[in-house]
DNA sequence: TATTTTGTTCGCAAAATTACGAACAATTTC
DNA sequence: GAAATTGTTCGTAATTTTGCGAACAAAATA
């Protein structure tokens, strides 16, 4: 019933990727996995000064975000950047900031 | 006493830029007002599926992020973004997100 | 001075977030 | 088979977020 326009669709995904990002230890899990090509749980788990049940917790989110993937190697879980979701997560970023100026240094 | 991992200052400074953009009609707002010198409350509420308490509610959190700014100009309020605060969020998701690539189109 | 306009703040409620330890499940190793 | 390793899920608690209407404050206007 309201005449008040609506969120667009990238608004939202845009939202739901910054909210993904809004806690430091999701900002430090997802550098620490976007140096490598996959990580245990322990090996994350290790970099955070937080329990492992809300470390689960944490990445539980990111792979709702699309974020991040994970992937059952018994013993361990391998989690890993969701490539095309971050660069979509990328891309959206740079439109909203404007567009990549290239600015020379000097 | 723990010897876990501290998180950074950078880390802390990206998860509160993202947190502030964690929300569509922040996203909205910022949109909104990136796209102008400056804005009164009224133009934003008009622009949102939301009530005006709520508008000034989100308004509050985005200048408590350091993302806009708010200025009286009796009767009215000017909201317009915080172009400095704005500039090192802009640099600090492209870092985060690997450098700018400047990727040809072919 | 009374009224209107413009936004903020208050008080409240519902839902989501953050965090932890304990319990649990699956697999590997002894 | 028993024990150890690796993570997830459960239950709980404290805090924050989101949203609204009503009340409020300040300035402009009638």
């Amino acid at each position: 019933m309201s005449e008040k326009k609506d969120y667009t669709t990238k608004q939202e995904q845009l939202a739901r990727f910054s909210k993904a990002m809004g806690h430091p230890a999701r900002i430090a899990i997802l550098q620490f996995l976007a140096k490598r090509e996959d990580c245990c749980f322990g090996c994350i788990h290790e970099e955070l000064p937080i329990a492992k049940a809300t470390v689960s917790q944490h990445l539980k989110e990111l792979k709702e975000a699309g974020l991040i993937q994970g992937e059952v190697e018994p013993p361990k879980v391998k989690y890993c950047i969701n490539r095309e979701n971050w660069a979509l997560a990328k891309e959206l970023f740079r439109e909203f900031f404007g567009d990549c100026t290239c600015k020379k240094e000097h």
